[in-house]
DNA sequence: TTCCAGGGGTAGA
DNA sequence: TCTACCCATGGA
């Protein structure tokens, strides 16, 4: 839900640029499943299968909120589908921009990022950002202390030394993936629990200020909890842990 | 003015 | 592993 894509909430269309020729894509709810303009070219479409995750197998995580009277809502609203960016690397950068911000922060630097530093309003290439100086991050993307992490990982990237986008279907067990994404420059406990959860590893709680809050209120009568607390609260849904926390919702 | 956001790095214990 | 401290920025 961050920019250069945006949601209509009108005509029910998400629609951004993607980074593969820069081609512009409209996606539209149908009652038989997306909808896409005829022109799209068919080399975009393994994108747009990504960022929806139309090819995760949510059936054994349905199963669990069958049993569970706060997930009941999910496999009947088909939730669980987070959406995530077209490249792993977009998504790294678009999580640091989330830590210690509010959220109208995030929008803010991710809509410089793209005005600034992409091209044809598409999120800025590794080889873009690696080319701008944390300076130029700073002032222009007002991302603040977080441009040092971003043009770290911008350089790794566009020199070939780290290769993010191996991680798309990677086998690796979800521990070395998180020991990995930790390695990552401005990436710590919240922002790899957050790319695991995009990578379709969810045994990590991304745990934030909202988490807090919504662990606090749902189960220690609004006191303040602890990470080990978090953890625990959510700990019988084993892999699942992160994806059963997003998707809690208290019935009425 | 102070506080705090969808925290992380570092130093020191 | 835990704690204290610093890190930019803008809205409340």
């Amino acid at each position: 839900m961050l920019p250069p894509f945006h949601w209509d909430g009108e005509t029910l269309t998400y629609s951004g640029c993607l980074l593969e020729e820069y081609y512009r894509v409209s996606m539209k709810s149908h009652p038989d499943g997306i909808a896409l303009d005829t022109s799209t070219p068919a080399e975009i479409i393994p994108s747009i299968r990504w960022m929806l995750r139309l090819d995760d197998d949510l059936t054994a995580f349905y199963t669990i909120c069958e049993s569970e009277p706060a997930l009941q809502h999910v496999p009947i609203q088909g939730w669980g589908r987070l959406l995530r960016s077209a490249t792993i690397f977009e998504d790294v950068i678009k999580v640091i921009t989330t830590t210690n911000t509010a959220w109208s922060g995030t929008i803010r630097m991710c809509t410089n990022l793209v005005n600034e530093f992409g091209e044809y309003g598409a999120f800025p290439t590794a080889s873009q950002l690696a080319n701008a100086s944390v300076e130029d991050l700073k002032t222009r993307a007002g991302v603040g202390y977080r441009a040092a992490y971003i043009q770290s990982v911008a350089q790794q990237v566009a020199s070939g030394e780290l290769d993010l986008e191996a991680l798309k279907y990677t086998t690796r067990d979800t521990n070395a993936l998180y020991k990995f994404l930790r390695q990552l420059n401005g990436v710590g406990d919240y922002a790899a629990a957050s790319l695991l959860m995009l990578l379709g590893r969810y045994a990590h709680v991304p745990i934030d200020s909202l988490a807090r809050e919504m662990v606090s209120r749902h189960f220690y009568e609004g006191n303040p909890v602890t990470p080990a607390q978090i953890r625990q609260t959510f700990a019988r849904f084993g892999e699942y842990a992160g994806l059963a926390y997003w998707c809690w919702k208290e019935p009425e």
